[in-house]
DNA sequence: TCTGGGGTCCTAGGACCC
DNA sequence: TCTGGGGTCCTAGGACCC
């Protein structure tokens, strides 16, 4: 904990809705929901507009189409926002080196070791606190800018307050918790406004009597220990007291990669099941081997029709990034689960990660007793063919598309063999509204627009000129 | 039309070793 | 030869976060 507030916390307001409104002129203003479209999908980001409503993230997205049927339904686009994302982290690099990114639109930073650490240090009572405010509104104002986003800011001495300030903050503000008016902020807060203070922990709290952090402090850490056990009870006491010395770490590598999928109806057959779990293993490696790393435990993760979850792992002798050995080791892990009922979800992790592949002796081993088994089989009736998947085009709203003759515009949506475009980019006006033929040749899926010209992430293939004419009117 | 996808951390029991 | 104790690894599950 510091003497003055020199721990920021950026969090961007709705970023993915609020990414879509500044992609799509059309939509401003209006109730955005991004999300999963499909029968079992739930919402990932409401804009504010549509929060009237009730809609909220982790919420059904049957739920969110009753409560606002007029809102625009997109699927997320995860380019465009890790563009977005990267303007934004390299503006509060600016500011320190000392970046610490909680996910694509949140991230700490630490003054202190940036360019005005040594001001600070040397400021004045007051002159600290007021140079922060300064930093953070410029921070905003640049994000503004830069991006055409509002971003909510919260500085404290800590990690824990700067994270409950830019809560207080939102939307589109700045908080700043004074040093020692810690206890005073946090006191009167229910005991869900502390970060791992999830459903289960509160009912547990509740049930005891404790429904606000001063009462936590109050009941002390023994007590709190004893109802949430040694890590939990520790950490909740020490929070409940504003104590928190946690440093603002740099980047840290990934412990795991996974990929899962829900299926729009329950899968009830062990062949198809464990071809989806040699599919999901085949993109885990492709993930694994993009970040160049390798990995020594294999996870499987089955979530059944009754919403029941379970896991099965093996860890193999070394690491390995060879899908072969990942695909055999998941699929083995499946074919020993009971998949009566119907399975709704199926997954496939690597963990243990390490950053090299040793030369993999035991990958070797799996490949040539695979390829053994290939040529046996081979000599027993041919496998029946798999109707290949013929890659029907799947026009998701929301989605960037590109027309020859009518340029950039996105899906906003399709049906019965038709497509609906609007044709518009994030700085022409409101767009029109076009339907095409689905397998219409002219129209084909794009790379998302940066929201500004110039931007990082957008400069590779030929960018046939879309600077889109300037004009750049600045305001969001 | 109930409940995504990608992560992190913690707990607890059993195996195994010294 | 009537029973310790600690450390580490593996596995499974659960809470939580965005």
């Amino acid at each position: 904990m510091r003497s003055l507030p020199s721990i920021i916390h950026l969090d961007m307001d709705a970023f993915f809705a609020a990414v879509e409104q500044a992609a799509k002129p059309s939509l401003r203003g209006k109730p955005v929901i991004v999300g999963g479209l499909g029968g079992r999908g739930v919402v990932s980001t409401a804009s504010y507009e549509a929060r009237t409503f009730g809609v909220h993230s982790a919420m059904p997205m049957a739920q969110a189409r009753r409560l606002c049927p007029n809102a625009a339904f997109l699927t997320g686009r995860f380019e465009a926002y890790r563009q977005v994302s990267e303007v934004v982290m390299g503006l509060l690099r600016e500011l320190s080196p000392l970046v610490q990114p909680l996910s694509l639109d949140e991230a700490f930073v630490d003054l202190e070791a940036g360019p005005y650490g040594p001001v600070l240090a040397e400021a004045e009572h007051g002159t600290g606190e007021r140079l922060v405010l300064a930093l953070a509104e410029d921070l905003r104002a640049d994000i503004r800018q830069r991006t055409g986003l509002t971003a909510s800011v919260g500085a404290a001495g800590s990690k824990l307050m700067a994270k409950i300030a830019s809560e207080q903050a939102k939307p589109d503000g700045l908080v700043l918790v004074e040093p020692g008016q810690e206890r005073a902020v946090l006191g009167p807060m229910p005991v869900r406004a502390l970060p791992g203070i999830g459903p289960a922990t509160e009912q547990v709290l509740r049930r005891a009597g404790l429904n606000t952090v001063a009462e936590l402090a109050e009941a002390g850490e023994a007590e709190l220990v004893q109802l949430l056990g040694k890590a939990h009870g520790v950490g909740v006491h020490a929070m409940s007291i504003g104590l928190d010395d946690r440093p603002v770490v740099a980047d840290q590598d990934a412990k795991s990669v996974s990929v899962e999928d829900t299926f729009e109806v329950d899968l009830a057959d062990r062949d198809r099941v464990l071809r989806e779990v040699e599919a999901l293993a085949l993109r885990c490696v492709r993930r694994l081997r993009g970040a160049g790393r390798s990995g020594r435990t294999v996870v499987l993760k089955v979530r059944r029709f009754d919403f029941s979850t379970l896991t099965r792992s093996e860890t193999l002798r070394g690491p390995t990034d060879d899908e072969t050995v990942v695909v055999e080791t998941a699929r083995r892990l499946a074919s020993q689960v009971d998949i009566t009922g119907g399975v709704r979800l199926l997954g496939v992790g690597v963990a243990q990660l390490a950053d090299y592949t040793q030369e993999d002796l035991f990958a070797q081993a799996v490949r040539e007793e695979a390829a053994a088994a290939a040529e046996a089989g081979a000599e027993e009736e041919p496998q029946a063919v798999e109707e290949e998947a013929v890659p029907v085009r799947r026009w998701l709203p929301g989605q960037d598309v590109r027309h020859a003759e009518h340029g950039p515009g996105w899906v906003q949506g399709s049906g019965v063999g038709r497509v609906t475009v609007r044709f518009e980019t994030p700085w022409s006006k409101p767009g029109r509204v076009r339907t095409f033929r689905i397998d219409d040749p002219a129209l084909e899926p794009a790379r998302p627009l940066p929201l500004r010209p110039g931007w990082p992430g957008s400069e590779d293939g030929d960018e046939d000129g879309g600077d889109g004419s300037g004009d750049g009117g600045e305001e969001g």
